[in-house]
This record gives C-alpha cells, sequence and structure tokens, in this order.
DNA sequence: AGTTTTGTTCAAAAAAAATTGAACAAAATG
DNA sequence: CATTTTGTTCAATTTTTTTTGAACAAAACT
C-alpha cells in the first residue's frame, strides 16, 4: 500500500484522515448496514457478520478482503473469520474479478437461499444432536421406575412431538421460500 | 432455613452436603434440563432460562422460587428474573397452591403458546423496528443522486420484500401451530 | 409493632463471546 | 529465488452478556 509514498498528499484534511475517498460509505450504505448489524442479532450472530453481509449488499460492485477492512474499519482477522463463516452459509459467493488477484465477494440476495443456508448451516446440526438426545432420554424413562415415570413419559413425548412438528414446519418455509434445497 | 437448629443431622454424609434429599434431581430431570439450555441457545437465551423452563417442565408440581434456587443451585437474582422473563414470554405461569404463601410456577407446554410468546415478546419487537427503519431508508433512497441511486433503490426494495414474506411466514407458522394469537 | 418470609433490584464480579493484531503460510510477482 | 501481496490462524485483549449476592421493599406472620 505504500511502495510509492504519497509524500504529495499534503494533508490538507485532518491529519487522522486514513481512509480514501472511495473507502468511504455513503449515508444509505450506512443505514442498510445498520439494518443488517440489528437483523442479525436476532438469528444470535455477531456484529461483524452483519456489516460485512451488509456490506456486501448494497454495493455495487464485488469487494476484495481489504476493501472491506478499510470500508468498515475493523480488522483483517474479523474480514477473514466473517467471510468464512458467511460463504459456509452460502450468503456470500467469491467472484472472480480479471486484472485482480485478490478474491472478490458479493451477497447472495435471494431469501430462499439465505434461509436455506442458515437452517442447514446454524439449525438442523443442533436439531440433530437434540434427536439423538431424546432417543437416549426415551430409553432412560423406559426403564425408569421412580413413581414419577408416567409423568416424565408424557413429558418426554411431548418434546418429541415438538421435534416432528418443528421439523414439519422446516419444510412448510422451505416449500414457502421456494423450492431450492432440501431439508 | 435455620430457624429450626438441625443439629440432630449428625452429618454422617459429606460436610459439603447442602442439599436436601428433595433438592437432589433425578438423572431423567438432568438430561431434560440439559435439553432445554441446549434448546434455548438457539434462540438466543442465556442457561438460566433454559434450566428454569426445563425444571418447570419436568417437575410433576409447582415449584417455588426458593425451590427452584436449591435444585438448580444458581442464584435468586438470576431465578427471579428468569422467572419473570418467562411469565412475560407466557411460556411460564403462576399457580397458587394452598398453604403455602410463596408463588408457584408450571411451564406452560403447548408449542403453540410457546411459539406465538416468543413471537410477539422477541420477534415482533425487532421486526417493528425494522420497518420504521426501512421507511426512512425509502425515503432517503428515494431523494438520492449518486449514480448508485438504482442499485440502491433495487435493493432496499428487496428487504422490503424479505420483510414481507417473514411477515407471511409468521402467519403460517401461526397458523399451522394452532391458532391462539394473532401476529 | 416487631419479626420473619418472600421476592425484586441492581451494582459488581464472573463468564462468554467477539475482535484484534501479529505471526505465519501460500501464492504471485519481478 | 527473493520480495510482495493476499489471506488465515489463534493467543491475547476487549466488549458484551450473564450471574451473583447483598440491600431493599412488601407482605404475612406472631
Amino acid at each position: 500500500m505504500s511502495s510509492t509514498p504519497k509524500a504529495q498528499v499534503q494533508d490538507t484534511e485532518q491529519l487522522s484522515q486514513k481512509l480514501t475517498d472511495s473507502d468511504q460509505l455513503e449515508p444509505i450504505q450506512r443505514e442498510v448496514i445498520a439494518l443488517f448489524v440489528n437483523g442479525v442479532r436476532v438469528l444470535g450472530l455477531p456484529k461483524s457478520i452483519g456489516e460485512i453481509y451488509g456490506l456486501l449488499f448494497i454495493s455495487p460492485v464485488p469487494l476484495a478482503l481489504d476493501v472491506i477492512v478499510s470500508k468498515l474499519e475493523i480488522s483483517k482477522g474479523s474480514v477473514s473469520q466473517g467471510l468464512r463463516f458467511l460463504r459456509n452459509l452460502g450468503a456470500v459467493k467469491p467472484v472472480y474479478v480479471s486484472g485482480d488477484r485478490r478474491d472478490h465477494f458479493t451477497a447472495v440476495a435471494e431469501l430462499k437461499k439465505l434461509a436455506n443456508g442458515f437452517i442447514k448451516g446454524e439449525l438442523n446440526p443442533n436439531l440433530e444432536s437434540a434427536a439423538i438426545r431424546l432417543d437416549e432420554l426415551k430409553a432412560m424413562a423406559e426403564n425408569d421406575t421412580s413413581p414419577n415415570s408416567d409423568f416424565f413419559q408424557e413429558r418426554i413425548r411431548r418434546i418429541g412431538n415438538w421435534r416432528r412438528r418443528g421439523g414439519m414446519l422446516l419444510k412448510i418455509v422451505n416449500r414457502f421460500l421456494g423450492r431450492t434445497t432440501r431439508v
């Protein structure tokens, strides 16, 4: 970045000015990013994830890692990790930009893809481990001899019902958003 | 708790034994609670909330605050706050127990009530504030004169679509789980 | 009235989660 | 092949969230 000394930049601006013009976000972009930061909080994801996705979503062109770093003014580590997470979720995808060897990324903006990615990446793993534990619980309850055994069994059956209905709901959500991925 | 001195408890057990027999959780209960602790994490709620709800869910009788404290071995403050949260969500309800002046609580175990409570208490407030911000954004984008204006407008329209579909989905979820509350 | 029981509140402590930044590796460049 | 660019990793730090516990208030007892 400093191979060519920028001595000619006479610092007519404030000395603390480190961002070049093209790194500045437009007010609308800032607002959209803020909206996403809020949005991902509902999903239990960190702020930086919302910032990165939001920036890519509201950027007309794909962006490289170090551009994201300077636009958002967060660390390279955060952006690297955030991009990996978003890529795994399918919320962001790499785009080849000719003449630039850096990786560039755009936001995947189809709701059904986002939802499916989140379901597959975040929800399903949890539901599966819960299903395993639930089966173990069922076995425990059947061997139980305490006076509460009947009550326990009823409750465990009920959790099983929740699970079943949750699975059905995910399918319905899927169908509603368009049938791209199987849950 | 110590108005009647328990000198006759000769400490044949370990000295650190502070819980009475009735405070001990059965293995099945421990497992169910663990399941709930995991479950609420997916919803972005703290462990103590899962513990309290789980305990009430798997308890044959309503429990008072201090019983919850000694069974779960967490602080009175946590239980007090947790119960308030769960009550606001409609996940727990007070039950009158004659001859005992303490408040007692049971878990509300109907999935539709739980889901509706969560939607109304946690999701909707967020969606509403997002809707407001989105309207402001729309106005900004319409007054914008930058070369990216068209792109911005397309993107903001898209977020609006997400919101619309999200709202529809909540209604569908509601209908699927049984129609108790309006979203 | 005074005392005990029950439950809430909130500042401080602890725990958990996110972020940073420096060290590193891998690939591209000259 | 030495150098630069690009991107990853992870221990340390910072920030945020959760939990604790002591002080307080309100109601119920004696």
